[in-house]
DNA sequence: TCTGTACTGTACGGTGCAGTACAGATGCTG
DNA sequence: CAGCATCTGTACTGCACCGTACAGTACAGA
């Protein structure tokens, strides 16, 4: 009965809300349970220690930072990147995904798997999602030739400038419009560099 | 007597050195005491609680984020962005630049205070500093004219790429010559959106 | 009705840590 | 030497939390 009902299921989202709300630390076993409507007892029932629900929580939570960018192939690759920035910024600077980086970054010092795990699943999916997009629009004339992954981490990082490192920080979370402003003036930075020359040239990328 | 030789610093250096290593959570006043050569009773002398302590070091801490990149106004701007890029990229991933920003933001969430310290003594001048540069070669005809903020921005978010966030989730770190070769690659980015035009335009920014 | 499984609620052991109390040592100054 | 500030070492309080034990309950199926 893989429904979602389950108390499996209960416990994860209980601890899933705490953990990113608070952090690892000051989130106690008891109020997981008490948050899942649940006893202390059956909590470890189902995951044999913190560490380990802290695990399953990362796990399943990295994997909703994935965006699809439905490239319909033919389409003008300026527009398709002009959207999927404005996505990708909101994505990146959303109160779930800042939570996770904190928590994520801060224990993994004393747990380096977590830390792996959650970029596998997470950062690097979009970042190889991109990356083979670009490569197509590459093969297709639309973008100047260049390493495809390199230019995927630079589009990410020009479309957000420093709007997650200040949310990471607790600043006060910029505007759905300057989010805008921001990953719209960075989509033509990347494209300054790597849209198909119409005249003279200059080249970039590794 | 502002030596650095006096109790005060030798504990807020064994702090420093603590925080920086482990976290804020896992590093015990005792554990401090001991790495200052003193005793606990001196650190409570010095510093009233934890807390106190941990915002006495991230505050002298973030001022070491500075970088000054010696504009010798009349240099090629490409030649000084290529340089101070170089130098960023090292700073932005050195294992003590990592460490703060990972206690930092997850201390934010208890403490908001904390990381408004942080952001503005550490990167909020390292962006200062750059945007001032960029403004100066904007007016001397060596930059298109643009928001000298948001293109200081631009230009550390590309040239660190996602380094950064690898390093803060334990990711193997990068070596320097794939770091210097991201930075690099970042700014020919930077100068095909922001490089004065020789021929026609497609303009960036804003 | 018997049995197995999953859960509840509470109480407790063990541990680790922030912060304090206190008695004594050390050293500086007049 | 007297007086004062600062430091040491140790022992202590108080507390929060992880993880477990245990006695009892709900319920499904044979």
């Amino acid at each position: 009965m893989p429904k979602g009902h389950d108390n499996n299921s209960l416990i994860l989202d209980a601890a899933r809300t705490l953990f990113l709300e608070q952090s690892f630390g000051a989130a106690t076993m008891e109020a997981v349970a008490a948050a899942a409507g649940v006893s202390k007892t059956t909590v470890y029932a189902h995951f044999r220690s913190k560490d380990e629900l802290f695990v399953a929580v990362v796990e399943r939570e990295s994997e909703h930072q994935m965006l699809v960018l439905n490239s319909s192939a033919g389409t003008d690759a300026a527009a398709v990147l002009a959207t999927f920035a404005r996505k990708a910024a909101a994505l990146l600077v959303a109160p779930s995904t800042i939570a996770l980086h904190r928590i994520v970054s801060s224990e993994a010092v004393r747990a380096p798997a977590v830390g792996r795990l959650f970029y596998a699943n997470g950062p690097q999916r979009l970042i190889d999602g991109l990356a083979a997009y670009l490569e197509q629009a590459m093969a297709g004339g639309q973008l100047r030739r260049a390493p495809s992954h390199l230019a995927a981490v630079q589009f990410l990082a020009v479309i957000v400038g420093d709007l997650q490192l200040r949310a990471l920080h607790g600043l006060p979370p910029a505007s759905p419009s300057e989010r805008a402003a921001v990953a719209s003036s960075g989509v033509k930075v990347f494209l300054a560099a790597y849209a198909m020359p119409h005249r003279g040239a200059s080249h970039a990328g590794g």
